[in-house]
DNA sequence: CAGAAAGTCAACATTGTGTTCTATATCATT
DNA sequence: AATGATATAGAACACAATGTTGACTTTCTG
């Protein structure tokens, strides 16, 4: 499910540090000390910047500290080692992103498409920096693969009603679980090829533009 | 372009590496010696071993060649790192890619898509267990990318010709771009689903369910 | 068979890791 | 502004993997 780790006895070390600070909504809210909020900060900065000349495999806790320049057992105060810090500062994305979604969900759990895309396409614009990297060459699998998690859950129902509607076909899950596959991947593209170009178009052309693509895609299966 | 190295004086021994070997047409085709072959086999299957349960970050040489039952210096011979293998590994799959493409183009560049998505999915089935591990959340972001390069070349002009014989737009070059990278990526994603199900479907049906993905994206920009 | 090439084995200095301790700086609060 | 609480700095530590080397043995090729 989650990442594994290759040294034995400091998982618990690691949980340790996910009970005490963040899983706890109230505590998030409660905004951090300032003194934290500077070290993540330039942390997240320094990563950003070496994730742009070299893999994450490269980067070691000495240079992106030094970097930071901060000290190096800071670090380990608040990640378990690179990775790890990767997979929280993507934790906050989807964070945010579950929120965008949510705040277009009507009552029966359908969405209205097209103005969501707008707001999403606004959100990936404010954090394109991190978007690039992370769909870069040098970004992570991991954060498409949950990516295409988060949004299967939100959308296959919706998607799958509104495709079955346009004509009753007899093709099973599985088939619409490609297109699925194909538009979800699909958007991941699109937003990397827009976010590689410095997000020269417009949001609004963004989400036209998706939403056409994810409409076609998806309506495939009922005009095969 | 390719990857960079964190130690600053060992790029010229890789250097020598890639010289040596590999690089060369003839020298590859000319079979390595028995003992050669041997030797990457089994750290091939020992790194495709340690890769469905663990990140590649999380694998060392030593455990690797321990797996392998060899000597970890001998590793050394023909790679630099864990991450050098997985890339010189996708080199093979690449080059043997630009071969079932070359196999189907015409004099005029143009492709027959569809015998050719044929093939590549018999390819793909073929290789399954690399596919299902590079394109899984421990996956390698860097073989999306190049995946992405080498189609690009290869049909941008004949999609491009065909898509603007159906209608003539004045849409740009660049939205196309949008439409390509969609496309690329929602194979990916086609793909990705395919072999994570262990292939179940047949190579014809994933070409047809790719072919009319393919030309449903292709075309929606004529037909906006 | 003989020479070439590949692999084994042991050893080495080097580097980053993860942790711990004390001391200092910064914070939030009254 | 003084307070206690908390975050960071700084240095030190044992530990593990790295990358390389040299002498040896095995395996291949012709």
């Amino acid at each position: 499910m989650t990442r594994y780790s290759t040294k034995k006895g400091k998982l618990l070390k690691r949980k340790n540090i996910q009970k005490d600070r963040g899983m706890d909504m109230n505590e998030q809210e409660k905004k951090e000390d300032r003194r934290v909020r500077r070290t993540k900060k330039l942390l997240t900065q320094a990563l950003t910047q070496l994730l742009q000349t070299k893999q994450i495999n490269e980067i070691t806790v000495k240079e992106l500290t030094e970097l930071a320049d901060m000290n190096r057992g800071t670090f380990y105060l608040y990640y378990k080692d690179v990775f790890d810090m990767l997979e929280k500062i993507e934790d906050g994305m989807f964070e945010r992103l579950d929120q965008i979604i949510s705040a277009h969900e009507n009552e029966d759990m359908s969405v209205q498409t097209r103005p969501m895309l707008e707001d999403l396409f606004v959100f990936i614009e404010e954090n394109q920096e991190m978007c690039r990297v992370l769909l870069s060459p040098h970004g992570d699998m991991n954060f498409l693969h949950r990516l295409n998690e988060v949004l299967r859950d939100k959308f296959l129902k919706a998607w799958h009603n509104q495709a079955f509607h346009q004509k009753e076909t007899g093709k099973a899950e599985t088939e619409f679980d490609y297109h699925y596959s194909f538009v979800v991947f699909g958007c991941a593209g699109l937003i990397r090829a827009w976010v590689s170009r410095a997000c020269r178009e417009s949001t609004k052309e963004m989400a036209q533009l998706a939403d056409t693509m994810i409409r076609c895609g998806v309506l495939t299966q009922a005009s095969v």
